[in-house]
DNA sequence: AACTATTTATAAGA
DNA sequence: TTCTTATAAATAGTT
């Protein structure tokens, strides 16, 4: 589906092997959520790459799903309530003001969990969480600047990311995550 | 992909939700026909129709590719090298797509944040983003706990590596997020 | 179920 | 690898 057909059979270049199962395993698992969303229902996929690694996505999680199909158990997902709403967002409150601190603070996070030092535990989900919500605010920043009239914003999230503004130059356009 | 672009939120109609299903569905399953074709690998996905029954995709069959992913022995932790680091980063980063997928989902969310006239000093579309990425946490928080004992090591090394993110050119490592 | 106007996915190319 | 872009494929609304 791009600049020309190609035979549905196994490619044999493995480079390209492996660009077509990348670009391919991000589509399904795109409509895989997507389906997930749209219907409300309960979704799991797995597959192995042609390395042998193991891939998974599902909706709420592969493991549940997959249970409920080895088991042909039928339990209906429970709606989110009212208060769950509440307490979510006073949980996000707490985090933007937490981001909002930090950005004030400078390198306040790194320097806290540098001091944790090897005691730091996945289980904190507060640090867990700020952790990975820096990471998608990174991301973030890419589609935001595609928005030429919103620069602003882009460096509001810049500062909320609490990383230093690195402008991408001609020989350093490789971002990670 | 159609006459017009819908949003990305459950369909209320019942026979118009139950169309799009049967719909995304067939087209599901033929995408993951094509990588198993196109790539020779293994691949399953079950998925429970709004009516709680059953449906699934396996290539050879559900049963292997269930088996192949539950009974994986959990490979042990090499000694930390920039090998096994890499290969984590990138684990992480399969992890923080997914959470991206999910991103859209905090439609509600939103409003009722909104709705209460929290004015935190950002502007509306940044919110929006926050408030999507604060569900999209929220969801994925399962799955990272399914992967804890795989990622422990490398998300301890994540966060005292918190360094200012250095942008990677042809000859650097690659050590950001 | 079929039909299409559109949107989306993606094979090549850069 | 990441990003374009030309083209193939999927699909929402309709018949």
């Amino acid at each position: 589906m791009g600049r020309r057909k190609i035979e549905m059979k196994m490619v044999k270049d493995r480079g390209s092997r492996q660009v077509t199962f990348s670009k391919r395993r991000n589509g399904l698992f795109k409509k895989a959520n997507d389906l997930a969303t749209l219907c409300g229902l309960e979704i799991a996929i797995i597959v192995f790459s042609p390395g042998g690694k193991a891939f998974s996505f599902g909706n709420p999680n592969v493991e549940e799903v997959v249970d409920r199909y080895l088991n042909r158990k039928s339990e209906p997902i429970p709606p989110a309530s009212e208060g769950m709403f509440e307490k979510e967002n006073e949980e996000l409150i707490d985090l933007v003001k937490q981001l909002q601190l930090e950005k004030k603070k400078g390198e306040m996070l790194e320097k806290e969990m540098k001091s944790r030092g090897e005691s730091i535990k996945i289980e904190d989900l507060d640090l867990d969480e700020l952790l990975k919500l820096k990471e998608s605010l990174e991301r973030l920043r890419k589609n935001v600047r595609m928005k030429e009239s919103e620069l602003e914003a882009s460096s509001s999230l810049l500062l909320l990311a609490n990383e230093p503004v690195v402008e991408a130059d001609a020989s350093a356009s490789k971002t990670s995550i």
